[in-house]
DNA sequence: TTATTATATACCAATATGGGAATATATCAA
DNA sequence: TTGATATATTCCCATATTGGTATATAATAA
């Protein structure tokens, strides 16, 4: 078998810097395919791509507008990777360090 | 131009749920090989592959010990992630939605 | 209707999987 | 040394990209 394909799940589609990215610009705000274009500096057939891809996974909605189409960001679907991830945070938030540091004093004490 | 290696980065890394499902396991402390292959039910090999690619992006850690290789996890790689992820978080959670409802409410006061 | 604009899709080439099986490497035991 | 155990690596195959180019589709304008 092969790899999972990206619009497997929303895992896998922001894996590509390409997809972040226009997440990362749709969070200031609706944009259509060719301010997309514009702003990423892409070509057009790369950034549908990418949108479809986004679309699949429910990253993005889109809205029609005569011939153009807007898409707009949908952050919910980024929960599951953020409820994911969130279970590490204490990894490496400083308030684990300073516990990390009480922990090594107590260790130190006991020699 | 092909997709990009799972060693490329941390966000292609996890985008395989065994490889996260790994990680999951090691958040609980230092597993060797053979207790990763016996808690996941794959075959060895699969579970070393999917270990050296959390190796090469620094999301785990080996320490030898005779013929056993013990991995740990390295949670402070998944930092970038997070960090990324952050900015969208108030789209899901409650605390924005109250907002949400604050400020509609200040608006409808203006009119 | 015809031309133009905005997007989406199809096609092609190159490549990095990921699973399975076999094999190599390293360590320890007898 | 020989054998067994624990891991890593290699091969082969089927597949899903991703980039580039060309083309199809939809909407609007002339």
């Amino acid at each position: 078998m092969a790899r999972a394909a990206t619009t497997t799940d929303v895992f896998n589609a922001i894996a590509e810097p390409g997809r972040r990215q226009i997440l990362d610009l749709l969070a200031n705000g609706e944009l259509s395919v060719n301010e997309l274009v514009e702003q990423l500096g892409l070509a057009q057939p790369q950034v549908s791509k990418r949108l479809q891809v986004l679309r699949e996974v429910g990253l993005v909605l889109v809205r029609d507008d005569g011939r153009q189409r807007h898409y707009r960001l949908n952050g919910r679907a980024l929960k599951p990777i953020h409820d994911w991830i969130r279970r590490y945070e204490q990894m490496w938030n400083e308030r684990f360090d300073a516990l990390d540091d009480v922990l090594e004093e107590l260790h130190d004490q006991e020699d």
